[in-house]
DNA sequence: TCGGTAAGTTATCCATTACTTACCAATTCA
DNA sequence: TGAATTGGTAAGTAATGGATAACTTACCGA
């Protein structure tokens, strides 16, 4: 039973845990004691590998935007064009949040908090990122004339992660995610 | 300066209150103090007009919904059209939005409790009424040849508060809630 | 005027929770 | 092999925040 894992090795477990934990709960109410008890360790434990609490929110942050870029990302490469690319986007984008559904919650929460804390930054780098994806499949797009010259990019980027957002947001009061598809 | 107020005075007091500091903080993080503070009373006060803190939630979200319910009816009952109904309705929620800006914090805040609590079940009331207006409005539009009869009204009524909430959600993390418009 | 009621205060309780510290045991490595 | 490092435990601390209790004061009607 007693398995000492590496910092490193812990480190994923718990960013996983924490994950896990708020697909029920909001961010706020996953405790440390939760966290621990969810790895099978004890609470003063989880802080021989984080220093803080935030610093767990943060590397989940991370983690997720790592995940979801790369995901998003072969799935726009595989597409024959860049309109279908930004439908495939939609749908992997989808699909991810599906597989993971504690993320929306963790991603909502922080956008709520006024303050700068360091995990919104990182929240605003994921949808910095994701927005600049979106930006450049769309120049594509007006190039290759699938869509009309004149368009807003800025605004159908806006529209574009407003819809999923809103879509997600729906799905989680429905408490049926798979309703999404 | 001592003005004794009655307890349905002070409970639309605290409510207002309440709302007011949901504008810079998440709604978790509003203490019966602070709420105290805001209105020039002590804490303990507070609770001669509410059992729970909860309660105050509840309150404050029946409050939002017979409000942003009675302003977005008027507008959509002063178009001309149902489709411009449903413009109508989309600017004067909006608008709503924008004039009280902690109330999304809240209602977003809600979404995200899994329990279904007493506060849930209001916001779940308010979502309710909001869908079946629109749902009419819909059918109207409909029957009057302004949109193609086959159209899924419930998918196009979730896509609509979709939006609006992804717009709002976007608005909040920009900190520019006017650049909604 | 006077007694009851409702609104307010002050102080306190109790549970929760992030974080710390003292100690222990297992790995690692010189 | 044995000393140092490191991951773990158990117990503790400080701070917070909702709720409550004992008591005080304004107000209103008989």
């Amino acid at each position: 039973m007693q398995t000492r894992l590496s910092t490193e090795e812990r480190q994923t477990e718990i960013v996983a845990a924490a994950l896990q934990l708020a697909r029920d709960t909001s961010p706020a109410q996953v405790t440390t004691t939760d966290i621990a008890l969810a790895i099978g360790v004890t609470q003063g434990a989880v802080f021989k590998h984080f220093p803080t609490k935030d610093a767990i929110w943060v590397a989940a942050v991370r983690w997720v935007r790592e995940a979801l870029m790369q995901t998003v990302t072969h799935a726009a490469a595989d597409a024959v064009s860049p309109v279908d690319a930004l439908a495939a986007m939609f749908r992997a984008h989808v699909d991810f949040v599906i597989a993971h559904p504690g993320v929306p919650r963790l991603i909502f929460h922080e956008l709520q908090q006024p303050a700068d804390s360091a995990t919104k930054q990182e929240v605003r780098l994921l949808l910095q990122g994701y927005r600049k994806l979106l930006l450049d499949t769309l120049e594509r797009a007006v190039r290759q004339g699938q869509v009309i010259g004149d368009l807003d990019r800025e605004a159908a980027a806006t529209t574009f992660v407003g819809l999923i957002q809103g879509l997600v947001m729906q799905a989680m009061l429905a408490g049926r995610p798979v309703a999404m598809r």
